[in-house]
RNA sequence: GGGCGGUUAGCUCAGUUGGUAGAGCACCGGCUUUACACGCCGGCUGUCACAGGUUCGAGCCCUGUACCGCCCACCA
């Protein structure tokens, strides 16, 4: 507890972080009654990726917004977890073991990996994948975990989870269950947009549009006995041995004659009937479009709605399957030519099929002209390579559609920072248009917890799940037994098979709420903590984890998953993009914090307020580290040496306290209300001003120059505002602050109570004249500052006489004032004159 | 096509209920000033995207337009 000599803040970030860690600053208290307890639902950080300087910005802003509360006596509960699920996770597994998972393989607790991968992937069982998984992420988190102690964070770490651990299993699988209990979940066969690559379903929030190169074939379908040949525009003639019908708006003149009659498919002489249907577009290519089971989701709808058969051949691998042309299903008027032409295309893919038809058609005489050239927006799944198909399989649903309503009503009973990022949540839920597919046939992710009876022929009964009692759970249906059932029995006549599925990583990630909130595992401190005060996440995937927390909460807690939605922003490159990987603008976090100072960094970040896209900027990370500097520094001045206590007597002092108090009531409201960043700027205003001027005005004063009772007011005062200034500044520069108050307090500074209006009053006063003084104080000294430096000389040059005219009010005003500021402007002699505001000064005659 | 943001000094951004356009950075100039040269003081810098409207008065309210970003829909 003293003051350095040379505080620097060069290695605060390790010491203090160690020091939190020793003492236990951010440890959770679970007795604390809820009212008095603020609870975040973090967002665990994919370990499998790196982090990158966005995540710096906004897990900043959540920490800002957590030591507020703190402060403000709330006991905060602020845990943080790792997403190690999912497809990177698997994908980086595979490569760096050289493994591949195969579920139907029993465990082999006797495996090891080999130390570099083989040529030749070995084959594991899930649960062998899933604890090389484990393996790998472990040390990614302790990467993690640095970083983010670094940067300052105010987690307790120890509440950590990692969502692929049992506990988040458990809580994934006991809350799939009770929705399929309540037939909120269900499964069934249908198309399903599918990756080709992943060879899995993916969900409508995964999507996104990718410009691709295509061109419009134009197709001639033959008549058909009683019709007329009709052609047609596709993108995609591969698709035409799928085509089970053609579709043209009922309104339109032009086809008229050809509704309720059929055609023949080109080379494959498929007779498919001519419908009429809303959807289908007049101004688009011939108007008239070939519906194919199934090229896009429109095809889907049309299928559906049109009660067509289904004629599927894009297999789950993307390639062309094998048709027996004049079977049931594939009837023809020419099997022998459809099989021989058929029989080009099995086995490739989409894109080499495509060529190959388009060969097949021009030598056919069917394809109309050449292909026109177009670029179009292609559906891929956010993670693919290649465009989506739409296969058809059996999934497992969780019901949406039907409940919008009440999930827009949830919307409106959380609060959103900042509030138009609801309109986008609205939006979303407004435009979904399915329930929300969330099993995939992955490996490495929360099972299923389902097994299926199999009936004496063989074959799979689905509709008759087999499911664990919740206390088993979690469970992994691929090696364990469902209740009834020996082991040997799995695959067998009369025995069972699991699911092979697993969930997706939304569906899993979002019960976060449920899981970090110890629900259905601590009745305790779920009922101190949730539903939670607090979500931060970005407004991307607003869509994603937002929506399924809240679909989640509504169904199994008929609650909200927590009152707070704090929406962050992007971080933006210089040329206004979005940062990311692939443009190769990522700058390393570790560098920046070390570089700049975590407190410069957290500066840089806290300038960027709730949901507002901010440019990376290094020049406000030294702004930053200057403020950080300064705090030190001026605190070295007030804090260090011996002085004089009393009571606070001085009209500069007792104003300025009273101006500090104005700021501690709006700087408190701005938080209150998660205006972090105006919050930081009203602070860092009055942080300069109460340096530049405050201190300089006092600073003869508290030397002593008047006495001692005037040098005990200064010295009481400036105190007194010094720590109402660290507490407040607190959040934002976490480790500075820290350092300084260590120089005089014991505990630390993010466990004080954060300032109020009262502590300062009692100690000012309430004077409106003293306060009025400081300004115009300050106003005087500005404009004799601006006389010397007019004159060319330094500001700290003693003159003869300065006269200061002002407004008789200022004047007035200034008497309180009048030998601060004389001493400060180190004048001999200062005279007060009303008038026209202006300044004469009379230099000293040059010393010889 | 629909929705949501944004457009203010060279740059990054503030601008509360309508009342004389702000800060920091950058730039220029001055200053060894007993907390701080990672400092201090001062100066320069604007068709508030554009066009209308309401008003005594508009950066702010209304209508429209343009551009930037995001989300959604459509993608035969």
């Amino acid at each position: 507890m003293s003051v350095p000599e040379k505080p620097a803040l060069e290695g605060l970030e390790d010491a203090l972080s160690a020091k939190w860690e020793r003492d236990g600053t951010y440890r959770f208290d679970r007795l604390k009654p809820r009212d008095q307890i603020y609870s975040i639902d973090t967002p665990p950080p994919t370990v499998s990726g790196s982090l990158h300087v966005g995540h710096v910005f906004s897990y900043t802003h959540t920490d800002i917004i957590a030591r507020f509360q703190r402060m403000r006596g709330k006991e905060v509960f602020y845990p943080m977890g790792w997403d190690d699920n999912g497809l990177p996770t698997e994908r980086r597994v595979q490569n760096y073991f050289g493994v591949r998972c195969d579920p139907s393989l029993p465990y082999d607790p006797s495996f090891v990996a080999p130390e570099k991968p083989e040529k030749q992937p070995i084959s594991v069982s899930r649960p062998n994948f899933i604890e090389l998984c484990v393996k790998l992420t472990v040390e990614d988190e302790k990467v993690f975990e640095h970083l983010w102690r670094y940067l300052g964070l105010s987690v307790d770490w120890s509440m950590t989870y990692a969502t692929i651990a049992p506990p988040a299993q458990r809580v994934s699988q006991m809350m799939f269950l009770r929705l399929l209990q309540k037939k909120l979940a269900y499964q069934v066969e249908a198309p399903t947009l599918w990756d080709v690559d992943f060879r899995t379903a993916v969900a409508q929030a995964e999507l996104e549009d990718r410009e691709q190169p295509g061109a419009y074939h134009r197709i001639h379908f033959a008549r058909a006995a009683g019709g007329v040949a009709v052609a047609i525009e596709t993108t995609r003639p591969e698709l035409i041995p799928a085509c089970v019908a053609l579709v043209a708006h009922p309104d339109d003149e032009r086809y008229q004659p050809l509704f309720g009659t059929e055609v023949v498919t080109p080379i494959f002489g498929v007779r498919v009937p001519v419908l009429a249907h809303a959807l289908a577009d007049p101004e688009k290519g011939s108007g008239i479009a070939m519906i194919c089971t199934f090229g896009d989701t429109t095809d889907v709808v049309w299928w559906r709605e049109l009660k067509l058969p289904v004629r599927a051949i894009v297999q789950p691998n993307g390639t062309l399957g094998r048709v027996n042309w004049g079977e049931p299903g594939w009837e023809t008027t020419d099997a022998a030519h459809a099989q021989q032409a058929y029989d080009q295309l099995a086995g490739l893919s989409a894109k080499k099929a495509q060529a190959k038809i388009v060969e097949l058609l021009r030598e056919s005489g069917d394809l109309q002209g050449e292909p026109k050239p177009i670029t179009h927006n292609v559906k891929f799944y956010e993670k693919g390579d290649r465009p989506l198909e739409i296969v058809t399989s059996r999934q497992w649903f969780i019901k949406t559609i039907d409940h919008r309503d009440e999930f827009i009503k949830r919307g409106r009973e959380m609060a959103w920072h900042p509030e138009y990022m609801q309109a986008r949540y609205e939006n979303w839920v407004n435009g979904l248009n399915g329930d929300w597919c969330v099993s995939r046939q992955r490996f490495f992710g929360v099972p299923f917890p389902v097994w299926y009876p199999v009936r004496a022929d063989g074959t799979t009964d689905h509709n008759q799940p087999l499911v664990p009692a919740e206390s088993r759970l979690p469970i992994d249906p691929s090696t364990d037994v469902p209740d009834g059932y020996r082991a040997d029995q799995r695959g067998q006549p009369g025995g069972f098979v699991a699911d092979p599925d697993v969930m997706d990583t939304w569906a899993t990630s979002s019960v976060s709420p449920q899981l970090v909130s110890q629900w259905e595992t601590d009745a305790d401190i779920f009922a101190r903590t949730f539903p939670m005060d607090l979500r931060p996440q970005a407004h991307d995937i607003i869509r994603t984890w937002l929506f399924a927390s809240v679909v989640r909460a509504h169904f199994e807690n008929h609650s909200v998953p927590w009152t707070h939605a704090a929406i962050s922003g992007w971080v933006l490159d210089p040329d206004r993009k979005k940062m990311s990987k692939s443009k190769g603008n990522v700058v390393t976090p570790l560098g920046l914090l070390q570089e700049y100072g975590s407190d410069g960094v957290r500066y840089w970040a806290a300038r960027g307020g709730p949901g507002v896209d901010t440019a990376f900027d290094v020049g406000q990370m030294k702004i930053g580290r200057k403020l950080a500097m300064k705090v030190l520094n001026v605190s070295k001045f007030v804090l260090a040496g011996e002085q004089p206590a009393g009571a606070v007597t001085e009209a500069l002092d007792r104003g300025m306290l009273q101006n500090l108090a104005d700021l501690v009531d709006e700087a408190t409201v701005d938080l209150e209300l998660y205006e972090y960043a105006k919050a930081l700027a009203k602070i860092e205003s009055f942080f300069w001003d109460f340096c530049d001027n405050y201190v300089e005005a006092a600073k003869s004063r508290r030397y002593g120059d008047f006495g001692l009772e005037a040098a005990a007011s200064a010295s009481t005062a400036m105190r007194l505002a010094l720590s109402v200034l660290l507490r407040l500044l607190a959040p934002y520069l976490a480790f500075v602050t820290e350092e300084v108050w260590s120089w005089s307090h014991t505990g630390s500074v993010h466990r004080a109570a954060w300032p109020t209006r009262t502590e300062l009053i009692a100690v000012s006063g309430s004077d409106e004249a003293a306060q009025r003084s400081v300004i115009h104080l300050t106003e005087a000294l500005n404009a004799i500052r601006k006389a010397k430096t007019d004159q060319k000389v330094s500001v700290g040059t003693p003159v003869k006489e300065v006269i200061y005219f002002a407004g008789d009010e200022a004047a007035r005003s200034l008497a309180l004032v009048e030998r601060d500021l004389k001493a400060a402007c180190r004048a001999d002699g200062l005279v007060l004159k009303s008038g026209e505001p202006r300044v004469e000064i009379t230099l000293k005659p040059a010393e010889v």
